[in-house]
DNA sequence: TTGTAGGCGTTATCAT
DNA sequence: ATGATAACGCCTACAA
């Protein structure tokens, strides 16, 4: 196998000159080959195996005007990325879909708001051919950002601005069934004949957990008032309203934890308050994060999403409108993936 | 703001035009602007802004022979990068260095064996200027296919076929002082008064895992026999290697856990068994994830890694070399960084 | 089926 | 200090 460390790489021109044809016959050959004589075309393959030539993505970009890359754009505060595991799955989604289509993957990390100059100047570089974003809050600039240079853009999570589930989106994304998810666990607290049932709610900017507690809301049966404290999404989150809420409606004895996260923290309070789960307060999670949701003590009842698949939807989604037509019109369509209840022991 | 969300995009061509200058004069301006009239530069720079232009990456990169992003490449099985924090932390901190130095991310995820195919081309291909991989097994191919190729590599982590810190290593990597750390924990432990300390260690072909075995063994009390059981650095091994340490060793009175996930798994058994942490046992994990370390009832004693920071080590060594010389000759250098322990509450 | 030739947008080497 | 001009490596009409 031919080595180039140090010095030039063979180009077509070199693979021509030694299978004795033009550049043009090498570059069909090498882009699929059709057109070209069976013969001429093992000729050619022969001539690049010995050379070892690959080509050169730069110059195919360059006249192609196709990058091959899609950038992922992740903004999320540190706290929430580092302990969840929520985008290391949504990721693997997309890389494994991605490296189906020998599509790149860049990844594009925004640490604070100074950042989306940089992230625009990218985008509008043509560095990429699409973006993947997720968890846009409401006043996210990217949507105007991708909007502006004409940058075909799937969403992971609606985002903040768009109407709820089954209205008019304007933009392309992909979510999980976050309302109906809910009710399934409220009303599975239900049918177990739990009458106080207390709803531990995500950040309010955040339409996963506005729509988690809309789904609450549907379920809850009408004899039960609403009993909501807001969490961060996060252990220490969840224990704070887990607090607050034994404090405020000391005869609950139901919880519906809008993450498996915040379900342990809460797990951890009624330990303290010897409240034991299920018997005196059953607990309902969401997220079904296995290494959180198995390993919790007791092992938590919790709602399950597909989020790896959600991770190839959104590439799906994405490279169907790229090579369907190169402007990139995506038609606004909204992808809600169903969720289910996985019984274990808290509830 | 202009804007070019359909058709194309002003050239060099278009901006020397509108400023009445030459290409070369803009391209001057552009990058960086020396040995330019400041008068004709700021008329350059005017048009630049008026026509909204953004410099083409693909023709750059044809002429300079750089892509300005370096590849990341991590080959994990699943079980791991779904539950651990690391990868997380360690990739926020490669790309804040990057992001400082205008280098992209390209993330390249290693689901299978069969990857490698892709990968080796993908990196052939010349479409980044350097790499960092992660976590190589002994039998790992990436480092044959970096070296066949010429790419500039920083590992992170020892590689496994490489010789025990301090000897010659032949490829650069950044690693944590894993056996330091080590002889830290153990010590803490003989210092409290423990006599019978045991160890969880990591996957036996994981120099991380290996280097903490070592470590342990350095810091053991002579009296104290060796106890070991290994674990894969998760919850449930952790689990699995104590139920294992306390049929072999019921008599053991401290525990040292190579990962604050095995720590977690431990703790449950240990509740499970009656034996009461850190009274009875006492236990000391490693890593101190946060999100673990703290959460864990009772919170974790356990050696702390700048992780983030190694990140930020790996890129910059890579940036270094990159900029320095564009043949990329990594000088071998191995960079240790220090370890301490953070004392909670388990020991 | 195959070859010829032009151009993609930039940088870099010369002159001037 | 500035401007021509030649690459850089590839794709793609168009011609043969």
């Amino acid at each position: 196998m031919p080595e180039h460390p140090t010095g030039h790489r063979p180009t077509l021109e070199a693979v021509a000159a030694r299978a004795g044809v033009s550049r043009a016959t090498v570059s069909r050959v090498v882009n699929g080959g059709a057109g070209v004589r069976q013969l001429v075309a093992d000729k050619v393959r022969e001539a690049v195996a010995e050379l070892g030539y690959v080509p050169n993505p730069a110059a195919r970009t360059l006249v192609t005007r196709r990058t091959g890359a899609v950038a992922v754009i992740i903004a999320e505060p540190e706290v929430r990325i580092f302990s969840d595991p929520f985008f290391s799955q949504q990721v693997r989604g997309i890389s494994k879909e991605l490296n189906a289509h020998d599509t790149q993957l860049v990844l594009l990390l925004v640490e604070g708001p100074e950042d989306y100059e940089r992230i625009a100047r990218y985008l509008a570089g043509g560095h990429v051919d699409g973006a993947l974003a997720f968890s846009l809050h409401a006043d996210d600039p990217l949507p105007a950002i991708a909007t502006r240079i004409g940058l075909p853009t799937v969403y992971g999570g609606r985002p903040a601005w768009t109407p709820a589930p089954g209205g008019p989106a304007g933009v392309t994304y992909v979510d999980a069934d976050n309302r109906g998810g809910a009710r399934l666990a409220v009303r599975h607290l239900a049918d177990r004949g739990r009458t106080r049932i207390a709803h531990i709610a995500g950040p309010g900017d955040m339409t996963s957990a506005t729509d988690r507690l809309d789904g609450y809301r549907d379920a809850l049966p009408p004899a039960c008032p609403p009993m909501v404290a807001e969490g961060d999404y996060t252990v220490e989150g969840g224990a704070r309203a887990m607090a607050d809420l034994l404090e405020r409606h000391p005869e609950l004895d139901a919880v519906f934890a809008a993450s498996d996260q915040m379900a342990v923290g809460a797990l951890r309070v009624l330990r303290e308050r010897a409240r034991r789960v299920p018997q005196d307060v059953a607990l309902v999670g969401f997220d079904d994060m296995r290494s959180v949701a198995e390993c919790a003590d007791p092992p938590l009842t919790t709602v399950h999403q597909d989020i790896e698949g959600m991770g190839r939807m959104m590439a799906r989604l994405l490279l169907g409108a790229l090579d369907r037509d190169r402007g990139g019109i995506l038609a606004p369509t909204s992808l809600i993936t169903p969720t289910r209840l996985v019984r274990r022991d808290s509830a």
